[in-house]
RNA sequence: CGGAGUUUAGCGCAGCUUGGUAGCGCGCCUGCCUUGGGAGCAGGAGGCCACAGGUUCGAAUCCUGUAACUCCGACCA
């Protein structure tokens, strides 16, 4: 016991400061690493299978989804950026700027790309001709930048990783459809693979894309009580299909500019699943995007060690035939008990152990990363119980998300009740808006706290501003957020 | 970008007040031993004290500047 002590001091408990908490998981637990640019990150290769994984779940829906995968340049002309007043306003403080190469100035400076609206849109503009080239469903996985003042790693870095569908239609109707459609798809695969509940709505203005006529989120809480946007989609109505051209030709033989959309989900979404799960004993991975599902810990004194091992590897081929990614630590130099803290800390969903015991009874030990359950199975089970677990473990990680965020979500009346939720109870608010920007202000100054999104279903509707007292035009999540 | 703090071995830290040849714990390497919740013993390797200037016979230590990181604000995914 007191050494189990001495591991939990290792890491700060989330109690006790959680964003050391969080710094002391991600460094120990070899995510990343800090890279000599200010706010940027080496993505560690366990840090870089979580994203991996994100993209093989998020690219098979797109695809699903009648989307088909490019890549534009990394460098923006000036010129395209002007093009979106609203766009370029939005941008520019954080723009990095390519002026000079070698000795020689560049005729036009070119952004680092934030974010592809522009480049995508003027090529878009000679892609498209005929109503028969429409819809146009395009994504990118890419790196952009943009220069933040204030830089956490995962969840907001000055070049992240993301990916950026962009997206041109015939009509309105066909363009708002593919909002919502990939707004669904990113509550499917946020809630489904990495069991973190999340709220549907839209953007007030203030919060809203530059550019874009409305934009939509899901947004999550973390363990913290604090907002992250998991992912957003914009309709962008005909504002870049203007500001770039991209007219068609309808089949009543008239010229029409195209609806556009945009859509994004960023490596912030790793950050956001380790807030949500993690606990003082380090990171939690959901089963479902979890790179190593099972770990065999082979336990036993020597004159066991060969009997122990031949088990242990036949677990492993039998597991990795049942389709469930499993990894052995068999290596001699570190205990058990190092071990089994090691893989807590790294979050893997199961610990099986198996030793001389076991194989006398015929049965491994597996151990729940959740819940430190430990539950003898018999070999012969093995394959359908380990099965059954990591489903059960799935379900029960976003049940027990969503117990916190209902648990931690109230609705108020008044901005000192606002204040009171987010100072104290540490949550989200529930307040009736009645659309004015200035009310909206008003919260932020004396809470802190953001709207966060109007909400497409609200558990109840809010019938006065939370700011003037006004009847609300609007009923609106509030919170802080990262 | 404003306010506060930090930067000394891979990691966590002491040393700085009062300048004088760099220290602890963990980790690492070798050997022995050990395996059911971060084992033990013995021996060993490893640091231009963030960077750049300055003061001084002499700087980790005093002064100036720069950078990165952490926290708190304003800005954002």
């Amino acid at each position: 016991m007191a050494k189990d002590k001495e591991f939990v001091q290792a890491i700060t408990p989330q109690g006790e400061d959680f964003s050391r908490w969080y710094i002391d998981v991600i460094t120990k637990a070899n995510l990343m690493d800090y890279a000599p640019v200010r706010g940027c990150i080496v993505f560690k290769p366990d840090g870089f299978a979580l994203w991996e994984a994100v993209q093989r779940e998020l690219d098979r829906r797109f695809k699903e989804t009648g989307h088909r995968n490019a890549y534009f340049p990394l460098f923006i002309p000036e010129s395209f950026l002007q093009k979106e007043k609203e766009h370029v306003e939005g941008f520019n403080p954080e723009l990095p700027w390519v002026t000079e190469v070698g000795d020689e100035k560049l005729e036009e400076r070119l952004a680092v790309r934030p974010t592809s609206e522009t480049i995508i849109g003027h090529m878009y503009s000679q892609w498209i001709q005929s109503y028969r080239d429409l819809p146009l469903l395009i994504n990118q996985w890419a790196n952009v930048v943009r220069w933040e003042k204030r830089t956490l790693p995962f969840l907001r870095t000055s070049e992240f990783l993301w990916q950026e569908g962009h997206t041109a239609h015939a009509t309105e109707q066909e363009a708002r459809e593919e909002t919502e459609r990939m707004l669904a798809v990113y509550t499917d695969f946020v809630e489904n693979e990495l069991a973190i509940p999340v709220l549907q709505g839209q953007k007030t203005p203030s919060e809203q894309f530059p550019g874009a006529v409305a934009t939509y989120s899901i947004e999550a809480m973390m363990k913290d009580g604090k907002a992250v946007q998991a992912g957003t989609s914009h309709y962008l109505g005909e504002n870049f299909a203007r500001s770039f051209d991209i007219r068609f030709l309808d089949k009543d033989n008239e010229r029409k500019y195209a609806h556009t959309t945009s859509w994004g989900l960023s490596t912030r979404i790793l950050g956001a699943m380790i807030m949500v799960h993690g606990d003082d004993r380090g990171l939690q991975l959901p089963p479902r995007i979890a790179p190593t599902q099972v770990m065999i810990i082979p336990i036993g004194p020597a004159k066991a060690r060969a009997q122990v091992l031949e088990a242990a590897q036949q677990i492993q081929t039998t597991l990795r035939t049942a389709g469930i990614r499993t990894d052995m630590d068999a290596s001699e130099d570190v205990s058990p008990g190092w071990k089994f803290n090691e893989y807590e800390l790294r979050g893997i969903p199961i610990r099986l152990e198996i030793g001389p015991r076991d194989l006398e009874a015929g049965q491994a030990i597996i151990v729940r990363r959740d819940s430190g359950e430990k539950l003898p199975v018999a070999l012969a089970d093995l394959g359908t119980r380990v099965d059954e677990l990591l489903i059960d473990i799935q379900a029960s990680m976003l049940e027990n998300a969503r117990a916190f965020l209902r648990n931690h979500s109230r609705a108020v009346h008044s901005i000192e009740q606002l204040h009171e939720v987010v100072r104290t109870e540490k949550g989200f608010a529930l307040a009736g808006w009645c659309g004015d920007a200035a009310c909206e202000a008003k919260v932020k100054e004396e809470t802190g706290a953001t709207s966060r999104n109007i909400p497409f279903s609200p558990p109840e509707r809010m019938p006065t501003c939370v700011a003037c007292q006004k009847d609300a035009a609007y009923t609106v999540w509030f919170g802080r957020s990262y």
